[in-house]
DNA sequence: ACCTGAACACCGTTCAAGT
DNA sequence: ACCTGAACACCGTTCAAGT
């Protein structure tokens, strides 16, 4: 009876411990990650893990270090504007494989080596360009969020999986109130549907994503173009 | 000796359980705003504040509603443009004083009725500008989170005061070393510095912020004026 | 109708001990 | 050097009870 149970077979380390971190929140989300379900999940007692992680917020900045690193480098011998497109195209697809990721880069307050080789690599595509270091700044802010591949979506409905399913028939009077009391946000969520007969079809995130990525990039491009210094408080375009 | 504590004064209801959170929140910080903590400040036993929310989520939902209420409505006869931008810096007013909103407002997954008001008004200020609803719905998108008066910044310095104060000697190296490792990063963060002896001194938010706003909004501008529409795949400014 | 007390099932983390 | 066990100080929340 004593030996029945195994020991771990694999000695435990950081690597080991980060890469069941990030499978784990890929399969039961982010909030359900605590180092006792690691621990457990790793066959470990949970004070096993503060061997090979200070404490729960180093975890996560070596999740962060984990996934940064699976962004494609920038490509060589490309124009600028399609190097920075591809590069956060791939940034955007990581973050589709680990839909915890937006939330816990976000909440990360100190940047590790990894996202510092991220930026570096990214500001090089832009003066490699010819952009001024005033405008590669001002850029650079401006990308925001976008540089990981994602905008602020208002409401993430994917995020929210313990949605109860309501009865078709309180979700058509839910539709009917929607209409007299907000009737433009009705318009605009049916701009993008085929079919208009109901509301829930969500929007096509990748063209909406890449509508405001090349905005942007447009945008970037005209002051390059125009000499653009940030001397004037009011960049024209 | 048994009346000496007093009772509470006033009888708690929703609006004193909210406005206390919201209180709360901005002295403490959101990671601190717990259930016990918020009935310890109104005098109070934990389950007493089950009354009036059901839960902790609905609790955030409620501190929501407290601090989108205080967004200005939008402009009476004022050009789009303009419109626009006066809510959106008002909402920027409003993040400034509540620091812990933006990961309150993107943690919340389904929309609350004073959040779905400021987008109806907000779409309303498109259309009104004779924005097609077509195009209105992809230039929500592309506000994102900017809406919200915030974008994504990608190290947050001020929401983490526990950071412990460098002795002067390992700041001058750490320098050193990201000069070396980093050359680029550095150059970019001296851009908007006036003295460039030291690194640490910030950029120009409210600058940073309206550079990305308006370079948006010039962009919005130019695609109503071409009639702009989602057919073709690709915009072209 | 509103507030309370005790309890349950969780957290992250410390400290002293085992091998 | 690495892992363990028991304990501490917290959470959000249920349930049955008080007034």
């Amino acid at each position: 009876m004593a030996q029945v149970l195994v020991a771990p077979r694999v000695r435990l380390n950081r690597d080991r411990v980060l890469q069941a971190a990030v499978g784990l929140a890929d399969q039961v989300g982010i909030e359900a990650l605590s180092m006792r379900r690691l621990a457990e999940e790793l066959g470990v007692v949970p004070m096993a893990l503060y061997k090979h992680v200070a404490n729960k917020d180093e975890l996560l900045d070596g999740m962060v270090e984990v996934i940064v690193a699976e962004i494609d480098p920038p490509a060589r011998d490309a124009e600028w504007k399609t190097a920075v497109r591809l590069r956060v195209l791939s940034a955007r697809q990581m973050l589709l494989r680990h839909p915890w990721a937006r939330s816990v880069l976000e909440s990360r307050t100190t940047p590790t080596p990894a996202v510092l080789d991220y930026l570096e690599s990214t500001i090089g595509i832009f003066l490699a360009g010819g952009f001024t270091v005033d405008l590669t700044h001002h850029v650079m802010h401006a990308m925001g969020s976008r540089m990981w591949g994602f905008t602020q979506e208002l409401f993430d409905a994917s995020a929210d999986p313990a949605q109860p399913p309501a009865d078709p028939a309180a979700q058509v009077a839910q539709i009917q109130a929607m209409t007299e009391r907000y009737p433009q946000i009705l318009q605009i969520s049916n701009a993008a549907a085929h079919d208009d007969s109901v509301v829930a079809h969500g929007c096509d995130d990748k063209f909406e994503f890449e509508f405001a990525l090349d905005l942007l990039l447009d945008g970037f491009e005209q002051l390059q173009a125009a000499g653009w210094s940030s001397s004037p408080a009011t960049p024209t375009a």
